[in-house]
This record gives structure tokens, C-alpha cells and sequence, in this order.
DNA sequence: CGACTTTGACCCGCGC
DNA sequence: GCGCGGGTCAAAGTCG
């Protein structure tokens, strides 16, 4: 059994070593604290209930891909994460999560979703 | 009644 | 300077 903060731990061992990397650094000059880190999930929904509250802020959509992308922020005071997903047109089943930011709060609800979740990122992390 | 979605418009960085 | 791609805002509407 893994504490869900130890869970978290492991995102946060997930670097982006994509593009990101230059983006970030052109961001350090400006914001110094926006890291990035994604991983993929097989679901039918766009919204996985991770124990913390989204408020959706968006959707646009980009050119690679038909479906649109959606982008959440954590409805928490003074929690400014903020969480993109994005369904890939060849798998319609897959989904890309990429959070933005690092929570500060505990896990609001005891969710079973999470636990799978983070196995799912595990997954991408053998990617 | 309050919290959250929706959706178009706006903004910003970049390449031509 | 303009158009494009991507990210965010904000007003109106919806749902419990």
C-alpha cells in the first residue's frame, strides 16, 4: 500500500523531456514555478475525478488532432494548479493528462480513481 | 442560491 | 504587419 502523497511524489518524478524543457527555462525568467508533468490514461472520459476539484476554463482545439482539448484549474483558495487534457484522434480510447503546478493541499475526497490513475502514470513512465 | 460549464472573444508569441 | 496556433477570460446559462 502506497500513501497517496507518495503517489504524488511520483508525478513529480515524472519530468517532461519534450519540448518542455526549453519552454520552462524561457519561463524561469518570468515565472519560476510551472512544472509540468504528463502521462497518459485509457478512458472513455475526459474528466478523471483525482480527489481534487476542477473548474474547466476552456477548451480549444488543436490542429494535430480533431478532438478539442480541455483545460481545468483546481478550485482550491490560493491552489493555482491548473490541468489539460487532450484525447488523441488515432486512439480515441487514450487520453493525455498534463498537470501544471504542484499542489499544496491534501486529498480532499478518498477517491479509488486516483490510486488507478497513478498506476496508469507508472505506466507512461515505463514509456 | 451557489458552484460549475459553456462558448466566443481576446491576447500573446512567433514565423513569414 | 499580419495571420496562425495556442492559452485564458468572462458573461450567460445550467444543475443540484
Amino acid at each position: 500500500m502506497v500513501s497517496n502523497s507518495q503517489l504524488f511524489n511520483q508525478i513529480q518524478s515524472t519530468s517532461y523531456g519534450e519540448h518542455g524543457k526549453e519552454l520552462q527555462e524561457k519561463k524561469k525568467k518570468k515565472r519560476e514555478r510551472s512544472p509540468r508533468y504528463a502521462f497518459r490514461t485509457r478512458s472513455q472520459v475526459d474528466i478523471l475525478d483525482d480527489g481534487y476539484r476542477w473548474r474547466k476554463y476552456g477548451q480549444k482545439a488543436v490542429k494535430n488532432n480533431k478532438f478539442p482539448r480541455n483545460y481545468y484549474r483546481c478550485t482550491h483558495g490560493g491552489c493555482s494548479v491548473k490541468k489539460q487534457v487532450q484525447r488523441l484522434t488515432e486512439d480515441e480510447g487514450v487520453v493525455v493528462t498534463t498537470y501544471e503546478g504542484v499542489h499544496t493541499h491534501p486529498i480532499q475526497k478518498s477517491s479509488d480513481n486516483f490510486e488507478q490513475i497513478l498506476q496508469q502514470l507508472q505506466i507512461y513512465r515505463s514509456l
